[in-house]
Order: C-alpha cells, then structure tokens, then sequence
DNA sequence: AGGAAACCTTGATCTGGATCAAGCCTTTAA
DNA sequence: TTAAAGGCTTGATCCAGATCAAGGTTTCCT
C-alpha cells in the first residue's frame, strides 16, 4: 500500500502547486516544507522528522500542495496514496478523529506562527523558539510513560543551520547572529556552534514575551 | 441539541486559553478571531460571516482554544457541544470528511497567511486583500450553478473598518491610509470610505506579487 | 589533498513602516 | 442634542532589522 522513496540532501519532494494523489510520512531524514517568494526569499513553514506527516492538505480539500518540500539531509520516506486512505478513514472512525486531531494540532501551530511573525520581535522568536526546543527534547518514553513534569532540558542542540533557522522564525542569518550574541552578553544562554546552553530559563521565557533585549 | 446565543458588538465569546467544550457556527453577524500581544497589539486571524464554524481546534485537539472571539456586530450564534458532535462524526464517514475538508482550507489560508506577513510588504498585502474580496464578491449561485468563470467584481466594498483591516494584514491604520492613497494617486483603484472601484485588475494583481508601489 | 561551496560573524548603511501628534468627521449613547 | 468615543487622514520623527560588504571557518565533493 505504501511506497518507500529515498531523496538526497537538498532534493524536492514536491513543489507547491503540484497536484498531491497522497500523503508522505517521513521515516528517517529531515524535511522542509517552506515558500519561496517573488524576490526568492524564503519562509519555512515546518521542519519534520521521523514519524510526521506531510503533504495532506491536498487529500482533503483542494488538489494543489499550498507549499513545497524538500530534504535538509539523506532521507527515506513512505507515500501514501489517496485514494487507499480515503477508503480507511471511512472505515474506520477512530483513524478519522486522529486525523482531525493532527489537523487541529497544525492549526494551533500556525496561529502561534502567525503571532509571532505578526506581533513579537526577533529576539522574542529566537528565545521561543529555543525554549520549544529545550521541551521537546526530554519529552522521552520515560517521562510520558511516569507522567512526570517535562524539566526542559539545559542544553539544546540546535537541529538546523542558522541559515535555515532564520528562514524558520522570519528573519535573517546575520540578525540571529546578533541576537544570540547579545543573548549571550546579557548572561540568557552560552552559545557554541549548534549547542546552546541555557543558564536563565526564566529570562529566556520573560524575553519570549516582553521582546526587549 | 445546539444551543442559540445572542452576542452584542464589542462581546468576547472566547478568550485564548479558555477551555473548550464544543464549537460555534455563525448564524447572522461578524465574529473576529484573533491574538493580542504583551503590549495590546492585536492581530485578527479570521473574520467569519453567517455560515462559518469557528472555535473547533479543542474539539479535536487539546483543550483551550489557541485565539479568542469577538462579535464585530449584534450576531447571532450557534453552540454545537463537543460530546454530540464527536458521536456524530463517529457514526458518519461523511461528515467527518467534511470535517477535514474545513480544517485543511484552513491551513492552507494559513500558510498564505504567513507567506504575506513574512514574505510580502503592506502594499503587495492589500492588493491581495483587495483582489481576493472582489472574488469571493461574484461568487454567487447564479455563477456557481452554471459553471461559469468568477469575473472579478470591479466595485468591492470593504466589510470592515479601517482599523479591523489594519489588524488583518498586519499594518497600522495610518499605513492602509497612506497605502490606498498611493493605490489611488498610481490609478490602481478609486477610493470612496468603504467602497473601492477597481480601475487596474492586472497592476493590482501584479502589486500583489511584486509589492513595490 | 585541494578547491569550491556553504556557513558564520561583524561592521556600516539604508529603509519600510511604526509611532507620535493633531485635527476632522461620523456614529453612538445618555 | 450634545458630549464622548471611534474612525480616518496627514505630517514629522524614529527604529528594528534588512541589506551590502568582506573575511574567516567548516563541510563537501572529486
């Protein structure tokens, strides 16, 4: 039922305004989902690892992909196609409401994307963004299974280049610079290459609000 | 089953982070959906009509709604309470599709959403607006029933204020002031208050790609 | 190994659009 | 019907962050 294709770096999965016939699961690997503008820049919309899935939206409604997909390193991915989905979502109610509540995730996704564009400063995005990842990161079996509190993790590992993290959070390469720097002055985080240490969780998440650096 | 609510203008019908026990449909009126920043700033994500569903993302997903809810005018509205809906969906195949057919419109408003606010400059943004209004202006029965191509409206009429617009696509009221005059003065449109006659089809869509004005 | 390409940083400059300010016009409510 | 509150426009000023430039470093390919 489900087809495995392997990309290299830098490949196009799709592009947007292709027809999508289905769905894509990555399995191992990373993917982008972004737009480009008129003048080239670019906006990314989702960075995804192992056990996402992507390329939906033209599944349910419409039949164009809204954007385009492309891997950030050596990945396999499974595709599914339309039409054998569609005929279990009907069958089975219970893949139905996990589907919905995938969508909704999404949604919630977007609405804290757009606030950020729309109303925090850089400095604000940045901060956020590493307090997001700082949770994910020691969201393991452990945890979940003892229902413990997710303490966020001291030290991140940033998952991408700054190139693709300005593309990410709305801004330029030479602007994260800056900010990461002058976060690391004012005594937020200490920064080397990808590793991010944290020292001021509370500043970091009073920053991610108020913007002001 | 549903349950029916009178809101006057200016009425919350949800706050961010309030805990959701069902969705909304509008009946008559407006409702704005949006975000407010640490400092007041306001960014509307959706302005719905009668017929529209809002408020569905804890339905499906989570628990607190990611935006709150205003009434723009005296509406009425419709409580769908989450228990009887989600028996339904569970019950019908159709109406759970229907379901993600709504929610992937959704994203994909969304991802244009955030290819305007981070890709594209005010001018570009509201010649989109303006464009996209004056195609959902002729969608009407006669053109849906008989197949026929939307011939975009060439007289829009704005469905709200100046202010509600600015919070929209992401301005000040001063810059959509100065922007439609500069729309004007180049002979793109002619402004009068709430109603715009569009001279220039073409320029405008290409200002909507280029967005130098 | 060696060269190209991509990545990262720092500095100098420029600009779109926000903010501040002020006056006028229109709708609302007492 | 009158005051108050929004809404709209125009002008002056300001600033976050983009752009341009340039050098150093790491990664990748052959």
């Amino acid at each position: 039922m489900a087809s495995e294709l392997s990309v290299n770096k830098g490949e196009i999965i799709f592009q947007e305004g292709d027809r999508g016939e289905g769905f894509y699961i990555v399995a191992e690997g990373q993917i982008k989902i972004f737009k480009i503008s008129f003048e080239g820049k670019e906006q990314i919309l989702h960075i995804y690892g192992p056990g996402h899935i992507f390329g939906e939206v033209p599944v349910f409604q419409g039949k164009n992909f809204p954007a385009s997909a492309m891997a950030l390193e050596p990945s396999t991915i499974l595709f599914l196609p339309r039409q054998a989905f569609v005929q279990q979502i009907e069958k089975s109610p219970a893949l139905a409401m996990n589907m919905l509540a995938d969508l909704s995730r999404r949604l919630r996704e977007f609405t804290i994307q757009i606030e950020n564009l729309s109303l925090k400063e850089v400095p604000a995005r940045l901060a956020a963004y590493i307090l997001t990842l700082s949770q994910e990161g020691t969201e393991d079996s452990q945890t979940i299974a003892l229902g413990k509190e997710r303490s966020p993790a001291a030290n991140v590992s940033l998952p991408v280049s700054k190139v693709q993290l300005a593309s990410l959070i709305g801004t330029t390469p030479e602007t994260i610079s800056r900010v990461l720097k002058k976060m690391d002055l004012a005594g937020f985080i200490k920064g080397d290459g990808k590793n991010i240490l944290i020292l001021d969780q509370e500043g970091l998440a009073e920053l991610s609000h108020t913007g002001r650096l």
